[in-house]
RNA sequence: GGGCCCAUGGUCUAGCGGUUAUGACGCCACCUUCACAAGGUGGAGGCCAGGAGUUCGAAUCUCCUUGGGCCCACCA
């Protein structure tokens, strides 16, 4: 048993004691263990940026759920994954080096993705370390708990077995049509990659001509580049300034195309001029207008966003160049007749690169999603989520699927899709499970099509990142690599993840995961909020209102932060801010759990005595707040305990128990008897360890050092406490706090020091049996009993 | 357009039909108290956004207003 010989917990500690745990791999996945299983579905961030605080704030999170599960003795598989693939890396690449994706060859631009991969790997890990989060493993590899890569060889081979299992399922398709297209990724995009951004825009009105009548007539348009395309004209059937050119024709200007005028529901009167120019393919309205209508369209816009032949005069031009071009050339010809600012116009653009979205359609695969939407529905409704919003959010996305899902990309730096097609008979070359194919570079794994022909091209599309990601938890309990592990082990504990991806990231893995199992892959699933800054907005580059955690680190360290994660993290409380403020806060708390291990440190360790009243009061109060503990840690709950521990280190325990037996522990004129000092020593050190388990799970780093100088054993392979000691009293801790608060109170009124003397004090009949602490405490030269207190300084 | 959430001393926050309305930071005064001045003790500061209602009783329940934040859908 040692003391506590430094004064203060320092932040200079924390660094030796998480090296250790790496060096001596002190989380590792013992996989001949036969304990439950544990299971976290990490989210892999990005390599490429730094960890930005909210990251940091939830790995601390899932870094006490792990803990906390590992002190309740189960095996747990915590994983760190780094996410490396797809268009965020080849945008970082194109960036980088200023080349565009079809600048160069494809070897080449993997080579530029590489090496962008390469100057950004260990950053984002490091500061996991500081964080003292106890991930299985440092070590990229393939075993269970392993780091793992989503561009590894091991990785993409299994998203390849997932597509070979759909595909010969019969759950993807290839089919043509029309989609959401980036022109500037150049690449297909799911609706769940569509965003929608406030972009200033104009409305034209532009003049048409009435074919029968010869009358003008002037529509409103935001995409007048679009009008080579027109297939009809609308307005409203209530509207009676139209109704006469019902059944008629218009005639566009520039192109001299005739179409037909109609009454339509899909204008609105008080829009524009009321009346509208029904064109392929603005927005997604128009697609299903014109499939509706039975429309013939007419594709305008290629894959490199500019205008095709059908644009006439704009063929070549971008879009944005077109609109400049037509509006000028419109203007010319005097059939502008305004233009005027739109406001708030709402435009599709991609997540990613942001550019507007346009309308293209393209030779896609797709994953069969419509058919089973009431299935997801019902597993939406079997997944255990901790806020009923949360379920909302994945319920109305998933109402909200109109379409399968679109799952080839045209891109480079991401997993290829594993097929060869025979170039004699156009069939489709499936290879066997369990190797990773990039067909555009590779032979196939035949020699001959059924057919004879020996001839083949390999596929060159490759697949959306979600493809990739959605099968996170199959792959760290190795789904058809490890049998045996995953029966075992699935379905997976918990998926912690933010809000903002519930669409993408869970209901893809529940949909991709449900198809290949049939199963719901998921237990719990912790939906996090945000961090937001001090005033409550959302952190942001282009806001510049970011926090980074090293900035945090390098100020308090890692558990200053990690405490101030656990207080303000209140679940129920939806967003929560962030400001170094606050985390300092944080810090005086562990600086005071520090001394107050220190004090109990400076005595030594008794056996149990017959405990005395005050030290049956501490102990029922701290069982009280394990019991709680206990109860909310299992609901990933750290807020509610976290915050009545805090309490119990500053107040309860160090402002009124240690105060009350300091004289008995000390015994220093041996008022009391052996008996009663032990019974001080032992509670001392039974309520500093106890509270340490408590804290161990949310500050790792001060409480293994306190209980390794103390205890000289390791606090994180403790089992989490339960009650040993038996503790009943009728005596509250309100009791004691206003009891010892109108005792200091009276004093104070009166000028005396704290340590001076009390002639009589006069305490209620059911404190009787503190009372022999409380006079030694107070300094009170006689004790008296009756209904109320009395001071008699 | 549809829906959701929030509003409590200067700032942040607890509160879930009856409390002298909680705590933290900040502020003021006093204390070199033997674990801790990164501490202790005490104090000032709020008609709980505004209005109406339900109730014996409302910060708490209902409705409206205002001010913040968020999500979904869609637009010529």
């Amino acid at each position: 048993m040692g003391q506590l010989t430094d004064h203060a917990w320092q932040k200079e500690f924390e660094q030796p004691i998480y090296a250790q745990w790496k060096a001596d791999k002190r989380y590792a996945f013992n996989t001949s263990s036969k304990r439950k299983i544990f299971s976290i579905d990490t989210p892999p961030p990005y390599v490429n940026t730094p960890v930005h605080i909210g990251q940091a704030t939830t790995y601390v999170l899932m870094d006490f759920f792990a803990r906390f599960h590992r002190m309740l003795g189960e095996e747990v598989l915590f994983p760190l994954g780094l996410d490396r693939n797809g268009l965020p890396i080849e945008m970082a690449a194109e960036k980088r080096f200023n080349i565009k994706l079809n600048d160069v060859s494809r070897e080449e631009f993997i080579g530029k993705c590489y090496e962008v991969l390469d100057e950004s790997s260990a950053a984002s890990t490091e500061s996991f370390l500081r964080l003292g989060i106890s991930f299985n493993s440092w070590n990229v590899g393939t075993g269970i708990g392993d780091v793992y890569e989503t561009d590894s060889a091991d990785y993409r081979s299994l998203t390849q077995d997932t597509f070979i299992d759909l595909y010969q399922k019969g759950l993807i398709y290839e089919d043509e049509r029309v989609n959401n297209y980036c022109p500037g990724c150049q690449t297909t995009l799911a609706d769940a990659e569509v965003e929608y951004e406030e972009r200033p825009g104009h409305f034209y009105d532009i003049v048409f001509t009435c074919k029968e009548t010869g009358e003008q007539i002037i529509i409103s348009t935001t995409r007048p580049e679009l009008i080579c395309s027109l297939g009809m004209i609308i307005f409203n059937p209530e509207d009676t300034r139209y109704q006469k050119l019902a059944g008629k024709t218009a005639i566009s200007p520039l192109y001299h195309k005739e179409v037909p005028i109609r009454a339509h529901p899909s204008a609105e009167m008080d829009k524009g001029t009321g009346i509208m120019m029904m064109c392929s393919f603005g927005d997604l309205t128009d697609i299903r207008f014109f499939r509706e209508e039975s429309l013939q369209p007419l594709i305008a816009i290629n894959k490199e966003g500019k205008m095709n032949e059908h644009a006439g005069f704009l063929a070549g031009l971008s879009v944005a160049e077109a609109r400049k071009v037509m509006v000028q050339k419109l203007d010319e010809e005097g059939l502008l007749a305004r233009k005027t600012p739109a406001k708030a116009h709402r435009t599709p653009v991609c997540e990613r690169s942001k550019d507007p979205i346009e309308f293209i359609a393209m030779k896609e695969f797709y994953v069969k999603q419509v058919e089973c939407k009431e299935k997801m529905k019902a597993l939406a409704h079997q997944l255990h989520v901790f806020h009923e919003s949360s379920r909302q959010i994945l319920l109305d996305w998933i109402q909200s699927v109109s379409i399968d899902w679109p799952i080839t990309r045209r891109r480079y730096y991401a997993t290829e899709v594993p097929l060869w097609y025979c170039n004699s008979c156009s069939k489709a070359i499936v290879p066997p499970k369990g190797k990773y194919y990039q067909p555009w570079k590779e032979d196939p794994p035949v020699k001959k099509c059924a057919c004879g022909s020996a001839s083949f091209r390999g596929e060159t599309r490759v697949f959306d990142t979600w493809f990739d990601s959605s099968i996170s938890p199959l792959y760290i309990l190795k789904y058809s690599r490890n049998d045996a592990f995953f029966r075992k082990s699935a379905p997976c504990t918990l998926r912690p993840q933010g809000k903002e991806i519930v669409r993408t990231w869970l209901y893809y893995t529940l949909l991709k995961c449900y198809l290949l199992t049939g199963k719901l892959i998921f237990r719990d699933a912790w939906i996090n909020y945000h961090i937001v800054d001090e005033k409550g907005h959302k952190m942001s580059k282009s806001k510049g209102n970011v926090i980074d955690p090293k900035a945090a680190l390098d100020k308090f360290g890692a558990e200053p932060f990690r405490l101030w994660a656990a207080i303000e993290g209140n679940l129920e409380q939806g967003d929560f801010r962030c400001s170094f403020e606050r985390i300092e806060g944080a810090q005086k708390t562990l600086s005071k759990l520090w001394n107050v291990a220190r004090f109990v440190s400076l005595f030594p360790e008794a056996k149990k005595a017959t405990l005395q009243e005050a030290d049956q009061w501490i102990i029922r109060e701290l069982h009280e707040i394990a019991a709680f503990a206990r109860e909310h840690y299992a609901q990933y709950d750290f807020h509610n305990p976290a915050t009545r521990l805090k309490h119990f280190v500053w107040e309860t325990f160090a402002s009124h128990y240690l105060e009350l037996v300091k004289s008995r522990a000390y015994n220093r004129d041996a008022k009391f008897t052996k008996a009663e000092q032990d019974a001080a020593l032992f509670t001392l050190h039974y309520c500093l360890d106890t509270l340490l388990k408590l804290l161990a799970p949310i500050i790792p780093l001060i409480t293994a050092k306190i209980y390794y100088e103390l205890r000289n054993k390791d606090i994180h392979a403790e089992q989490f406490p339960k009650p040993a000691v038996k503790a009943e009293t009728e005596i509250t801790a309100d009791d004691i706090i206003n009891l010892n608060s109108e005792i200091w109170k009276s004093k104070k009124s009166q000028g005396k020091s704290l340590k001076s003397e009390i002639a009589s004090l006069t305490i209620p009949k059911k404190l009787k049996g503190i009372a022999k602490d409380l006079q030694a405490m107070h300094q009170v030269k006689e004790m008296r009993y009756g209904e109320r207190v009395e001071i008699v300084v």
